[in-house]
DNA sequence: ATCATATTGTTCTATTTTTCACAATAACAT
DNA sequence: ATGTTATTGTGAAAAATAGAACAATATGAT
């Protein structure tokens, strides 16, 4: 099983990459293309293959198409993935009208907020009470949640959808909540990320 | 000088905890409980400390308020960090609007759009004319922006305000976005967290 | 048919990052 | 004062990741 979640998110970068090359007409790829394309070396795309097993053709480079339905497949993009969003604020909402989940197969197919003025059932994504979270995900095999409430409510909201059987959550919420029962949690944390740019622009900005 | 981001996200990571921890009325703390609150081991903990020179007092562990001191000296958190948004879309006004970054000491002094129905300057942050955005920066001293505009103006986007003088730039838009003279870009790709997160979801799943 | 060439796939090497281990030592107890 | 203990700080070991090198080989040229 592969661990290293870089080699996870380049896979991603790939197909994206491959995705851009198909548009413009390419049906063949060499190694040291799409390195140029997400900024790697080809050494590195190759060994990405062969742990994905992936394989080409010697001297011919690798078939666009082909390579696509491997990665897809490898990235679980072979089917539809339904995700829910849980707190239907800014940033929530943000995310619910984003058109550009769907070209990439995943699709939001609702929201949760405690907030009575939230509730909307007739928007195209329709956000429901919080209560009825959990039938929801259950009867609909929902697998995969965005968390974005306030931080004092994240915690509570997480235990409430991983007993619902979600399995991964992409939290919003700055703070490291602790998941039960194999429940994955991945932080998008827009506090630290800017902390991180502000600290390397800072410190380029000494060296020079 | 420290390259390695992961040590930089820690650290970003200690201070926050460092910071809950302060609330409620810790005054030292040890590598291990450090090392618990992030979620690490106490190792590396002290091991990051001690690349960043900062150091403890044997058997006494650390004060908090002289690690927190020291902490947002490295992060640069001594000065106010203006930042700017570019695009005041779905993404761009639910970070205009979010009130947590201020608490960190980053302050969106103003956001920049091409619509004109964006416009509108007695906003709490104002969004102004995109025009304006290069003079804006220049006569601030804004080194950072948030880049959250439609992925195809993005490259655009970001030519423009690298040439106004920003060095660093947190972009939104899923693409690779080729910087010119010395501004750093990170990207927030949040298609590719959530692939990521299904492909956990789906080998644990499966190895389970 | 043979040769030269380009490109993969993999092994080997280097680098980076994390973890381990323990000497140094400050605080506390007796 | 002396001894005991807890905890740091760091150098060495291990693990993980990335990169370089090159043998294998398919393709196309002659
Ligand atoms: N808005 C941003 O730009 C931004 C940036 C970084 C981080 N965040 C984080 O994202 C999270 C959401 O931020 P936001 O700005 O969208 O907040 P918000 O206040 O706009 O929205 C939160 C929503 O969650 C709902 N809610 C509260 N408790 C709930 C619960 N238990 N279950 C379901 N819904 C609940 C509220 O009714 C509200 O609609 C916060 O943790 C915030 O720190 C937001
Ligand atoms: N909304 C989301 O949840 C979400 C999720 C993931 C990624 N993104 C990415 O974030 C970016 C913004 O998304 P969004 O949903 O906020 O889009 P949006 O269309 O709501 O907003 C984009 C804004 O940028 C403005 N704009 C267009 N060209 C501009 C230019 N050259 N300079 C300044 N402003 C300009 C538009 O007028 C608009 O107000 C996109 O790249 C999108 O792919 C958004």
């Amino acid at each position: 099983m592969i661990t290293n979640k870089n080699c996870i998110i380049r896979l991603s970068r790939y197909k994206n990459a491959l995705y851009r090359l198909q548009a413009l007409g390419f049906v063949k790829v060499f190694s040291d293309n799409l390195a140029d394309a997400v900024g790697g070396t080809a050494s590195q795309v190759r060994k990405d293959f062969s742990i994905f097993g992936i394989s080409g053709n010697k001297k011919g480079g690798y078939q666009i198409d082909s390579l696509l339905e491997k990665m897809n497949s490898i990235l679980g993009k072979d089917q539809l993935q339904k995700v829910v969003v849980v707190g239907a604020g800014h940033i929530g909402s943000a995310l619910m009208r984003y058109r550009g989940f769907e070209k990439e197969g995943i699709k939001i197919v609702a929201g949760f907020d405690i907030d009575p003025a939230k509730i909307n059932r007739s928007n195209p994504v329709p956000v429901l009470p919080l209560e009825e979270a959990k039938s929801f995900i259950k009867s609909n095999g929902i697998r995969i949640a965005i968390l974005a409430v306030p931080d004092i409510a994240a915690q509570q909201a997480a235990d409430l959808i991983c007993a619902s059987g979600i399995k991964g959550i992409l939290n919003f919420a700055p703070l490291g909540l602790k998941s039960g029962d194999g429940c994955i949690i991945n932080n998008v944390n827009l506090e630290i990320e800017l902390e991180n740019l502000i600290y390397f622009v800072n410190v380029t900005e000494k060296t020079k």
